[in-house]
DNA sequence: CACTTAAATGATATAACATTACATATCAAC
DNA sequence: GTTGATATGTAATGTTATATCATTTAAGTG
């Protein structure tokens, strides 16, 4: 894993480093990251723990952005859609993308005592699930894969 | 994978065969299969598709048992937390169990066009994310996986 | 059997998550 | 500047899930 955002880190450069690519990103295909758009991306990068729809409303409409569920399920369809941040379906909420960039299959590492959630890839293609889908005759197009359980910081407060 | 049920099959001796093992299990394990719980397993096993809380309440308020959600939610509670079905995250759904006896940590092929679910295992300790796990220190607890996808069945209608 | 206690159910209310629909505004192209 | 497409504002509604408290049922105990 190339980061590891269980622990201490820079986050101002895990902020600086997704706000860019974005920006980058969209700027290449023609996307309009709108003045709502990168501030929700912004909340989502403010920490490393899955925000709920609501949660983000909030601050939106804090923010002086609309105050209707829309204006934050907007933002959130047009951010997971074009890869900028990912739905993490255990918990019915939104986490932004730390591997920014090419199209991708995250999986996420998540830890049910302090929230963080940590993506990897999940190689749709390797594993006992494409082994399983393979023998069935199951063609994957996409695949949500979660773990749930204690990081390492966690653990070691509470050995 | 020892069954299919993307094909056609037996699927009466599917439901004999999840009922009798819960049966069986309840009576070893001291838990009570009361009425609610063992016709809500009778719905889930009913078909290979998942079921919403909501619809399952409707079905149970055909039959006579409560309107109320806590009802159905109840039920579900206690079949998931006895193995005997598995909620899925991706559908905020339910699925009856296919693999009934011990506990065991499922994983499931869903077929977006007709919607069966297939649970296979997901071999927590194996794999692309179990590897990303040992490397952060990680300890998975659970693990949703779910590959969304087309069947066999369905692709060879749509060629 | 009567008493106690834990588990399960009934019922009401509310919280949390998400979408539809339609009006208005902004932007890019012509 | 007009046009058409994209984005936003806003109201209403739909869907999924939980909290709370009263009541009933079942199981264990003397
Ligand atoms: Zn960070
Ligand atoms: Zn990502
Ligand atoms: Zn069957
Ligand atoms: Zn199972």
């Amino acid at each position: 894993m190339q980061n590891d955002h269980f622990q201490p880190h820079d986050h101002a450069r895990c902020i600086s480093t997704a706000v860019d690519a974005a920006e980058r990103f969209c700027a290449a295909q023609g996307l309009r990251l709108t003045p709502v758009r990168r501030r929700t991306l912004e909340i989502l990068l403010s920490e490393h723990r899955a925000l709920g729809a609501y949660d983000i409303l909030a601050k939106l409409d804090a923010d002086g952005f609309g105050s209707q569920p829309p204006v934050a399920y907007r933002a959130l369809d047009f951010l997971t859609a074009n890869g900028f941040a990912h739905k993490v379906e255990a918990l019915n909420a939104y986490v932004a993308c730390t591997h920014p960039g090419a199209d991708h299959a995250p999986a996420f590492l998540i830890c049910r005592s302090c929230g963080v959630v940590e993506e990897a890839e999940a190689a749709p293609d390797k594993g006992p699930l494409a082994r399983a889908a393979r023998e069935a005759g199951f063609a994957i197009e996409r695949a949500v894969v979660e773990a749930q359980g204690t990081c390492p910081a966690c653990r070691s407060e509470h050995p």
